[in-house]
DNA sequence: AGGGCTATGTATAATGA
DNA sequence: TTCATTATACATAGCCC
């Protein structure tokens, strides 16, 4: 476009491939925020030339990180590295963990029992009185003590 | 561009607004291909629309893991990073509950309670004396219904 | 490096099949 | 609906500052 067509292959005059990059860079932002408005769409863009400069779009309703969030999901690609995917491991087994014990929890202050069986109802029963009995030794022994 | 002038706002109209959003990313796909071919550029392009498929353009010397590293030595902004905090801080989080639940099991079960004062030990009785009270009436309860 | 200017090539909105 | 077609609007290559 422009007084002369040109070919699609790297332009070799440095200030020129320059020029074109940074109005190209323009034209293209511009396209993108244009289509995000007018067809309700999400675009990232990274771009950067061998100036090493970066440019960066993003459409407002979203963010990088959701985009890339998305992408991941969709296209099965593993951006994040291991250490994302330990992270989020170790969150699983801690709510796991969690879990369970809050369920204990409740159990041992007699709520939610209504599922429990007999000899589940018994262990709590012995682990309550075991418990009883070493807060109440504690509890005779501070008078002791003071 | 094309038969009228449009102005840059959502288009109403679902079909055009599909048919716009197809023509309209092929064109920025092709601009993003053409840049980085003409000017040396690298691009990393996701694009995706009300159907929620996604399209994706990454110039081929690179990819994106590596744009998106680029791009968050160059801008500052924290990406995975910002993430990898999220995630972390969860980690915390939950781990901090964690703790206090296990805690405070322990402390039910009649351990480690050499810490513990008067009105904290006559605090777990009174909820080992309740628990042991619910448990033990619904192992009675258990007869009944059987 | 930008910024402005055309002439020209492209992209595309509207239309029709 | 999805394709061709085509008339227009837009983007931009080559210039000059």
């Amino acid at each position: 476009m422009g007084r002369g067509k040109i070919e699609i292959k790297r332009i070799e005059n440095t200030s020129n491939r320059q020029v074109t990059y940074s109005k190209r860079k323009n034209g293209i932002i511009k396209k993108a925020k244009e289509i995000t408005v007018l067809c309700d769409a999400n675009v990232s863009l990274v771009i950067y030339g061998s100036s090493g400069k970066m440019y960066e779009y993003c459409s407002p309703k979203t963010n990088l990180i959701d985009m890339l969030d998305r992408y991941q999901r969709l296209s099965g690609n593993k951006l994040w590295d291991a250490k994302h995917e330990n992270l989020q491991n170790e969150i699983d087994r801690i709510k796991k963990e969690n879990e369970s014990m809050q369920i204990e929890l409740r159990h041992l202050k007699g709520e939610d029992i209504t599922s429990l069986n007999y000899e589940e109802l018994i262990a709590y029963e012995d682990a309550l009185e075991n418990g009883l009995t070493n807060i109440r030794e504690k509890k005779a022994s501070l008078f002791f003590i003071n």
